[in-house]
DNA sequence: ACCTGAACACCGTTCAAGT
DNA sequence: ACCTGAACACCGTTCAAGT
C-alpha cells in the first residue's frame, strides 16, 4: 500500500532527514557589512517572517507577502524552504529563543523558577500572539522549545514532588499560561487592528453586552469586579493561579511524603 | 476619521444588530418528513459544518466545499450566512452545546462538579479538534458557552474562596482544559490522518527523536514513564493536574479565611 | 547555485442576474 | 425570497527555464 521504502512520518522540520535549514549562508569573511546583501539566507528569511507576523498577523500572512518584503519573487523562498508549514515552525522556535531560562545550577527557590519561566513564556506568547496558534499545529520539539520544557521540567522536579506526578503538574502550569497568554495576545491583537486601547475596546464591548437581556446571569457574576486598567486586572489574576498552583504543588508534595514516611516506618 | 454615524466594533455575531440567525426557517406545517428537503436553512448549515469540520478538519473547510456537501452552488450558503468567519463562531457555540452543566440547584460536592465541568470540557475539545483553534480566534460568547462558563463560575464560587480570587482560579483550570484538550485533539488528528493509532504514532516519533543527540537532556527526564497506552497515561496526568489544581483552590480558601477570622477578632 | 515566470488548482466574497 | 454564474483579487506549490 504505502511506498517500497519503510519511510518515517515527517511530523515536523526537526525530524526531517537534514534537520538543520536547507541551506546555511556561509559568509565567505568577517568585513564589508551586509547590512543591505541582496542575498537570501535561512536566517533572514526566518527573521522576515517573524517580523511580518508580528506586524500583520498569521492570517494576512502569505509566501508571496514574504517574498515581496524580501523584494524577490514569489518562489525564490522555497530555495531554502520546503513548505509554508517548515516556515512557520522554524519561526516558532525563533520565538522560542526568546525564552528567559535559568542557568542549569542555580539555586533559587523553585517557587520563585516556576514564576519566572511562566511570566517569560506568558510575555513571549503576548509579544508574538501568533505563537499560540501555531503551537496547536505543530509538535514543537525545536531546539529552543525544548530548552525551555527542559529548564521547566528540571524546575518541577526540583520541587521535591514525586516523578509520576511531574508531567500532570507542568501541564496544568504551562497549558495554564499557553491558554492565558493566547487569550490575551489575541485580545491585544484586536485592539491593535480596531485602533483602540484595550480598555476603549473592553468598555466598547461590555456596552453592547450590556443592552442584551440574554447576558444577565452572566453580568452578574461579572460585574463584581472594577473593569478599568484591564490589564492591572489581568496581571493580578495570573498570580492568583500561579499562586494556587503552586500551593497544590506544595500539598501533593507534603501527601507523597506522608505517604512514603508511613511506608518506611512498617 | 471614521464614519459620521457611532458605530460599535463588529466584535462576534452574537453582538451584531441582529444576534439570531440571519433567518429561521419557518415550517409551514408538523407534517411531511422534511428528511431530504431541498430547502436551506441555517441550523441545517451550521450541522452541516460541524460535521464537515470533525470529518476533514479545518485546514480543508470552505465555502466552497461547505455548498458541495450541501447540494447547492458555492453562493448561497452567504444568503444565510454574512461570513465564513460567522459561520464558524456558530459551529463553535452549536460544540459548546454539547457541554454538559449541572443544573442549578444541585447539593453536590463542588470538587466533584469541578471534575466534572472539566472532563466533559475536556472530552468535547478531543472530539472537535478545530474547536480549539477557533476559540483564540473569536470572543466566544454564544448562549452555550456563557451556559458553560456561568455554570463554572457558580461551582468555584460554592468552594468558598473569595470573589476576588475567582476569575484566576478558574482561568488556571480551564485554561489548563483548553490547553490540554488542544494538545489531545490535536495529536489525535494528526494519527488519524496519518492512517496511525496514537501509540503506533507516538512510537514512530520516538524512534526518529531517538536517533538524534540533539534531545539527549530531553530523553534522560521523559524516559522515566512507560511509553505504551499513551491515552490512559494522559488520562492520569489529567486527574493529577485537577487533584492539585483542587487542592490549592483548598488552600487559597483556608488562607483567606484564616485571615478574615483574624480581622473579626480584632 | 540561485532566482524567475507562467501555470494549476484552489480560496472568500461581490455583484448583477435570474426565477 | 431564494439561488446562480461570472468575476476579482487573492492563495501554496510545481515545473521548466533562465543566468
Amino acid at each position: 500500500m504505502a511506498s517500497g521504502r519503510t519511510r518515517t512520518i515527517r511530523a515536523s522540520v526537526w525530524l526531517n532527514d537534514r534537520p538543520a535549514p536547507k541551506r546555511r549562508a556561509e559568509h565567505s569573511g568577517p568585513g564589508g557589512g551586509a547590512e543591505q546583501s541582496a542575498g537570501l539566507d535561512h536566517d533572514r528569511i526566518v527573521a522576515a517572517t517573524v517580523r511580518l507576523l508580528d506586524a500583520e498577523g498569521l492570517t494576512k500572512f502569505s509566501m508571496r507577502r514574504l517574498a515581496a518584503e524580501l523584494g524577490v519573487t514569489a518562489m525564490s523562498v522555497y530555495w531554502y524552504v520546503d513548505t509554508k508549514d517548515d516556515l512557520l515552525e522554524f519561526a516558532v522556535d525563533a520565538a522560542a529563543a526568546e525564552l528567559e531560562v535559568p542557568e542549569e545550577g542555580t539555586d533559587a527557590d523553585w517557587r520563585d523558577q516556576l514564576r519566572l519561566l511562566a511570566v517569560t513564556n506568558r510575555d513571549m506568547l503576548v509579544r508574538h500572539p501568533w505563537v499560540s496558534r501555531l503551537i496547536g499545529e505543530y509538535l514543537n520539539i525545536g531546539p529552543h522549545a525544548m530548552a525551555f520544557a527542559t529548564a521547566a521540567q528540571r524546575v518541577a522536579i526540583s520541587s521535591g514532588l514525586p516523578m509520576e506526578q511531574i508531567p500532570g503538574v507542568l501541564a496544568l502550569v504551562y497549558q495554564f499560561v499557553y491558554g492565558y497568554g493566547t487569550i490575551e495576545g489575541r485580545f491585544a491583537a484586536r485592539c491593535r487592528e480596531a485602533g483602540l486601547t484595550q480598555d476603549e475596546y473592553f468598555s466598547e464591548v461590555m456596552a453592547t453586552v450590556n443592552e442584551r437581556p440574554e447576558f444577565e446571569e452572566s453580568k452578574r457574576l461579572m460585574d463584581s469586579r472594577p473593569s478599568t486598567d484591564i490589564e492591572a486586572m489581568r496581571a493580578r489574576d495570573f498570580e492568583v493561579a500561579l499562586d494556587c498552583a503552586i500551593a497544590g504543588i506544595e500539598v501533593l508534595r507534603d501527601r507523597a511524603r506522608r505517604e512514603s514516611g508511613q511506608d518506611a516506618g512498617r
